[in-house]
DNA sequence: TCGCGTCAACTTGCATACTAGTATGCCATC
DNA sequence: GATGGCATACTAGTATGCAAGTTGACGCGA
């Protein structure tokens, strides 16, 4: 997965219609649209999005870089399985540096840093109400990404997302429950409480706490759709 | 040409002429024979090697996202200067994941697992001479991997791989000193030491103390070759 | 009915032609 | 001599045609 920490995306400002094709492709595949073991064809998808088979080529080269499609030389490219090896790596990966990114932020807070946290805590709250589960989603990483910042290792959010996109698409076959939103919100609470109060070893135990929360969710949903998972 | 010090693609099985361009330009990066900042074509590059821009663009496209290249559409694609910034992140990430690592190593070491390390130190001595000097730089990468593999966490050294390439450039950039050789095999030695001795906060010290040694190299290089840099 | 060989219809990999945007250097003009 | 405008020679982005390979269906024969 090919991503380096820090040049990734931000500096890439390639042709347009590479980027209408990929981002629409990297949705389709990731909301579920578009099922694991389906087969996909340069030149379908040309025709559909009105272009030529290049821009398509490079968008699934770099989708199947980033573990969302398999190109089968002289065969075909379908959308990748999700592996269960991949999620629990995620999941580690994750954690290990999430719950080290979050220690930093303890010791490195400043005012500022805080209320931004608390910002984000309150448009957070904001759009729990589940037709607002897009917005609910983008705030959950931009708060992440805040904590990552304050640390000072910005990067790391940037590999994380990367690295994360298998766990996402394992999120996106099912709505949470009822009182998820809430739990979410108030895990993001505690952790930013003992950011507040400058106590790493307590924000690196939030923190822990939370991404139990998330992977157990995540398990519970991998066990109920087996049949688009890979061993 | 120098070594590269990692297999490129993990699951790709892609084009003979896409590899051949893709390992030729980045062992040319990595080795300092193209130097950060001067430019490169897709045309040029195309008829050195023979082949069409096609098989080119595509290994421009993934040397780019591994930060290696920046491509600046319309004007050209040039060697991407060394990142201080993205050297630290990758000695943070490196860090964050090995030390944790090395824990789970030496907590779930088993007898093979030890006598596979043994062998990897005893091959590792046998090309300590400078003129082996790729050998042992793939000694080294395989130890660290086999770590990874004895944790239960092979991916995470995969993913290392990937995340040490700005690293590695810097890396490239002057040959070791002479006692260097001895004491990297002297650490990895402390290592596995405590792994074998079932000392998870061993380990980690041992590899906490090996990889400060090695970024501290890579700072001295990073200061004595500053004009390969971007701040 | 089963097995095997043939072939047609796909697929992606590669080569090439064309488009459009940018940098540069020359030349006319002031 | 300095400067503005333009021609030109690059660049990467895109489109398309061809080549090589695989798959699967179809039909023939046992």
């Amino acid at each position: 997965m090919t991503d380096t920490p820090t040049s990734s995306a931000p500096t890439d400002i390639r042709g347009p219609r590479l980027h209408g094709v990929y981002d629409a492709l990297r949705a389709a595949v990731l909301s579920g649209e578009i099922r694991p073991g389906e087969g996909i064809s340069e030149t379908r998808v040309a025709a559909r999005y009105g272009v030529s088979r290049t821009p398509v080529r490079e968008a699934f080269r770099r989708l199947a870089d980033e573990g969302f499609l398999r190109i089968v030389p002289q065969v075909g490219t379908f959308v990748a399985p999700i592996q269960l090896a991949a999620v629990s790596d995620s999941q580690f990966i994750r954690e290990t540096l999430e719950c080290r990114t979050v220690r930093l932020a303890a010791e490195r807070a400043e005012a500022g840093d805080v209320a931004s946290l608390a910002r984000l805590l309150d448009s957070h709250r904001a759009v729990m109400s589940p037709d607002r589960h897009s917005e609910f989603f983008a705030l959950d990483e931009a708060t992440h990404a805040e904590l990552a910042r304050i640390a000072g290792r910005p990067a790391v959010w940037d590999l994380l997302v990367a690295v994360k996109a298998q766990l996402d698409r394992v999120r996106f076959l099912s709505l949470h429950s009822e009182g998820w939103a809430a739990k979410i919100v108030g895990e993001h609470q505690s952790i930013v409480d003992r950011v507040a109060a400058r106590d790493p070893d307590g924000a690196e135990e939030a923190m822990r706490a939370h991404l139990r929360t998330v992977f157990a969710a995540v398990d519970e949903i991998a066990r109920t759709n087996s049949h688009f998972f890979e061993t």
